[in-house]
DNA sequence: AGTTACCCGAGTAAATTACTTGGTTTCTTG
DNA sequence: CAAGAAACCAAGTAATTTACTCGGGTAACT
């Protein structure tokens, strides 16, 4: 397992989804302007979602996102190993012998255990109290234009680069499929 | 707090050190050869330590470096934080207006809280208790050479080069100062 | 003096991240 | 049925970071 804001865009993208999909499917367009994440990003990161089952697709106008289950049954682990996958193969890869022959190096067990320790964390916490947490806040959902076009040619968004890889975490070795 | 392989290798060389101090000081040229680390990386990251406060350096023959404190007193945590050092003043450092005006980003409690769990886990993993795992499970220290250079050029390791950086994690914003 | 070993700053190749570009396919509405 | 809305997709790219190396110091012991 491993996190990158890629994760955290993708959580805070299916917060937004989690928010508006009662009006039926949200476009990633829209959840682009609000959260301020670029289109084409988004679009990798819910072809990853859907490929896992977390989100469903509608094409064509008036379609988009929806939840494919029940917010209650997503948790934000799963979000993230959606997105992120997990790199295993790469070295110490839950082999026995990380070093040399034999010897498993020494801080194995320490990553494992600390690996699984978030994983509890974040398969704890669920899309539903994330959203429970927004609406809590007083977070106000603008009702969707049912008049088509309305608002027909908003500005782009040309998001700044905001590089920070690894200002998040990652773990990955062959423990940590999850 | 952020932790990538560097943070592995500090804690690793970090064991190897409890290790072996009860015999005097503990050369770096040692640490390299048995946890097959560069040298120069771990002069780098030893610069980070003795900064830090958690090692003492002796210079000339017979010199090396010791534990600055007991052991039980030496957190994990705490080698991690010194070697990577907190990146903050990034995106979202914990200023309340993440996203635009007011609000902060929607993941931001999230990822603080998750943040915390981390620090809590390895604050409370002391470098004592990675030693005794390793005496545990029968690790053999061989008695240093009272004689000098028996073994006078030895070869030169060439370690090769594991490039996996995120393969463990980060996190980093103005709450995880640690 | 000579060697051991710590000390330090600057540099570098490979990898990764966070995107963009440029299309194609599916579906609805006028 | 054409036009547009939107999902879908693969490949490419610039900036950044990681994980090192290099080349020289400086303190201490023999």
């Amino acid at each position: 397992m491993r996190l990158t804001t890629k994760g955290r865009f993708a959580v805070t993208a299916m917060i937004d989804l989690g928010l508006r999909q009662s009006n039926g499917p949200v476009t990633l367009a829209a959840i682009s302007q609000r959260q301020q994440i670029s289109l084409s990003y988004l679009e990798q990161l819910f072809g990853k979602l859907r490929r896992h089952e977390l989100v469903e697709s509608t094409r064509g106008p008036g379609g988009g996102y929806t939840l494919a289950r029940n917010p209650a049954e997503i948790t934000v682990a799963e979000i993230i190993t959606s997105v992120d996958e997990p790199i295993d193969a790469t070295h110490c890869a839950g082999k026995e012998n990380c070093l040399g022959e034999g010897a498993r190096c020494m801080t194995h067990d320490l990553w494992t255990s600390l690996n699984t320790k978030m994983v509890e964390f974040l398969d704890s916490v669920t899309l539903q109290k994330l959203v429970d947490d927004q609406l809590a806040k007083g977070l106000q959902i603008e009702d969707k234009p049912t008049v088509k076009r309305a608002i027909s040619s908003m500005p782009t968004i040309k998001p700044i680069r905001m590089n920070i890889p690894n200002s998040v975490f990652a773990l990955g070795n062959a423990y940590s499929k999850v």
